[in-house]
DNA sequence: TACAAATATTGATCGATGTCGATATAGCGT
DNA sequence: ACGCTATATCGACATCGATCAATATTTGTA
């Protein structure tokens, strides 16, 4: 696969202590990194931004706020769920997006040094 | 400038509330993205782990552990600076960096929704 | 002043990535 | 079965970004 993949977060939240504690290694370093790579991207910081304010979400309602493509929409939508940060559950025609609780909580402890 | 600036790190935890508490404006996700961008990157990763363990460096102290070349190590560090992760002073021919403190906090707040 | 060492900058290369248009897939209603 | 709607996937394109080799810049020292 060209697109380097990415990981469940619960790879990532056990692979290391909070940053400065003890030398990263190279392959923890890559895990961290790639779900840092997720969510740094102004679109897909907007989509967890509207998802969380509105506790799920379907595709339909995410194009026009972020004034893009359906296609781009959903492969935003899938790096997050692949980033373990969204759950997609398919409801009909539709698929309906949410934020797995905590997610976002465990990556931002992994920075918090104190 | 091709490169897509960075902004120091007062200005980005200045931007917003914590994600989800209200929906993000594009700009701010843009800024919010270049800050996440700025450690999303694994060698930028073990640059702020090693740094952070010893309290200040060199450049001459890191290339070889992240085995990179001298001028890349030094691209990495501009980048941490830029984002105000780092500091950087001069003392004789040697570039001494260290982590200004509560960055990574700061950053890692923005995440944190509880 | 000339030389050496540490760091920064420049230019080039090449893979990664965000976006779109076109198409495929899946599910619902008639 | 047929068509419609929502979503996912594919292929292409343009840009971004990590890295290196080569060079410039700065600073200490003989």
């Amino acid at each position: 696969m060209s697109f380097t993949g990415l990981l469940p977060l619960a790879d990532v939240t056990a692979c290391c202590a909070p940053l400065g504690k003890e030398a990263l290694s190279a392959d923890s370093a890559d895990k961290l990194a790639r779900t840092l790579k997720a969510i740094a991207d102004p679109s897909r910081l907007r989509l967890i931004s509207i998802v969380a304010g509105q506790d799920e979400a379907c595709v339909c309602d995410l194009t026009e706020p972020l004034g893009l493509g359906q296609p781009t929409v959903s492969h935003h939508l899938k790096i997050l769920v692949d980033a373990g940060i969204f759950t997609r559950e398919k409801r009909g025609t539709w698929a309906y997006y949410k934020i797995v609780p905590g997610a976002l909580n465990a990556i931002g402890n992994l920075l918090i040094t104190v």
